[in-house]
DNA sequence: ATGTTC
């Protein structure tokens, strides 16, 4: 590389060490493997990575994952826990999309019995399912006190109203609902913003995607999870659309007069954030929580109807379809959990932005059915090539506050992505790949160019030997949905 | 990611 801002080491082949220097608080560890941090030192990431140890009562080290990119003051795959008392709490740190997340369904149905269903499966998807910016639904209208319960509740609420099942539940992150949502902390506009869109899928990235398990690389794994070669499975990746994005842009302009206030040093404004326990901290984390119930109520209303999609479009019951929820998990968020830090357990928050929950075996928040597995972890990959199922492991739990990545990670811009399609069609593209796509807009399925992100492949790998999740199944696509 | 620059 020419000029090199910040000294790396080597750990081993699948870790590198920036060492602190300057006003860094702790050291700054990236997991890749070598050509990949060749690419990564390409952008500004890494100098992210060192910007938030800065940070004040950041524990151990500022962590960086092999998807990690380029993002709003943290890198997108960035990792970073926090003191309780010394430390800070940073809007940032979660990202605009807050709990944007993913869900898989599995299936007791083979992909034989679905291949010449897919134009009317993905029909009845779009149909059922608004996609695209601003999408918004015609058919729910939530009085103000409703879209509260909606806030408080998450999931629960949902399935209050009839999505889905009580024994969805079990089957997502912190059971679907985050503690401490304050809908008094939420801004009138991002209520105004979440009103009509709860039940939609966004734009962007986001998609529902029916597949088939094309790979087990652990069949006893695989068996406990339910995943078996050929059976369908549907991904669904979206977040809290307009209401989180406003709740972030809100808290940043608080942050930004918080930092001054407590006297924070910012190596980037963007960086701003308040002492956890400071009156700022805490209706951002109240806020905040909203937003991650917002997302969970939103993927379990999804659910409901995709399940509708499959069982009208399939002509099959409820119980023939068993479309059950295998996982949920969230990928932009910020969480109080128990690490060991210098030998002690100890309560921190945890920010994982761009970055998934990987918990090992027999740990007390994953589901009982998942004890001897490990918590699954669910890594979408960019629309032409494959998904995977890993599940979370002690290594984890040890090295990365219980963190792996959380997708392909982008390689491109949006603008380079929809000059790179510029005369090619992306639609017809994937039909000859045998993957069949809906989507809003045009321009979307451009800046989503499967050459626009990493082979996730790659990205899994990393993760795997570097011992933070281990790899259980590959997905491929069928049909896809999209913003 | 985002009523894609209130």
């Amino acid at each position: 590389m020419e000029d090199m801002k910040y000294k790396i080491e080597k750990i081993d082949s699948y870790r590198w060490r920036i060492p602190k220097e300057g006003k860094m608080q702790v050291d700054g560890v990236v997991y890749a493997d070598e050509n990949m941090l060749e690419e990564i030192r390409k952008d500004e990431s890494l100098q992210q990575v060192i910007n938030v140890s800065h940070l004040p009562g950041i524990l151990l080290h500022s962590l960086g994952m092999p998807d990690i990119h380029w993002g709003y003051g943290f890198p997108i795959g960035g990792v970073a826990a926090f003191d309780i008392d010394t430390g800070v709490v940073s809007p940032g740190g979660v990202g605009y999309d807050i709990n944007c997340g993913v869900r898989l369904l599995k299936t007791g149905l083979y992909r034989v019995e679905i291949i010449n269903k897919l134009e009317s499966l993905v029909n009845a998807l779009f149909i059922n399912i608004p996609s695209g910016v601003g999408s918004h639904r015609k058919d729910i209208r939530l009085s103000l006190q409703e879209e509260k319960n909606v806030l408080k509740n998450g999931a629960r609420w949902a399935v209050s109203q009839g999505y889905g099942a009580k024994e969805d539940l079990a089957y997502i992150e912190e059971n679907g609902c985050i503690a401490g949502a304050n809908p008094e902390f939420v801004s009138n506009r991002a209520l105004e913003r979440g009103r009509a869109q709860l039940g939609t899928l966004g734009s962007g990235n986001h998609f529902v995607e029916v597949g088939y398990v094309s790979e087990i690389y652990n069949e006893k794994i695989a068996h406990v999870l339910g995943l078996e070669k050929d059976r369908v499975t549907i991904v669904v990746h979206t977040g809290s659309r307009g209401l989180g994005y406003q709740i972030c842009d809100d808290f940043i302009r608080v942050m930004i007069d918080a930092s001054r206030e407590y006297h924070i040093e910012l190596p980037d404004r963007q960086l701003c954030c308040a002492p956890i326990k400071s009156p700022q901290g805490q209706e951002y984390l109240s806020a905040m929580a909203c937003a991650a119930n917002y997302a969970f109520a939103n993927r379990q209303m999804i659910t409901h109807w995709v399940r509708e999609s499959f069982e009208r479009t399939l002509n099959i019951s409820p119980k023939d379809a068993q479309l059950s929820l295998l996982y949920d998990v969230c990928h932009n968020i910020a969480k109080f959990e128990e690490h060991m830090v210098d030998g002690q357990k100890k309560r921190v928050c945890v920010h994982r932005k761009g970055a998934t929950r990987s918990f090992p075996p027999y740990h007390p928040d994953i589901p009982d059915a998942y004890a001897i597995t490990g918590q699954p972890v669910l890594i979408p990959g960019d629309m032409g090539r494959y998904s995977y199922v890993l599940v979370g492991t002690e290594n984890a739990y040890t090295d990365t506050f219980g963190s792996t990545c959380h997708g392909a990670g982008r390689v491109m811009s949006r603008n380079q992505a929809i000059k790179t399609a510029k005369g090619r069609s992306i639609a017809q593209e994937l039909k000859e790949k045998g993957i069949l796509v809906r989507a809003d807009s045009r321009a979307t399925l451009d800046e989503e160019l499967s050459e626009a992100y990493k082979d996730v492949a790659e990205v899994v790998n990393v993760v795997e030997h570097a011992g933070i999740s281990r790899k259980v199944a590959q997905l491929k696509p069928l049909c896809v949905i999209k913003g």
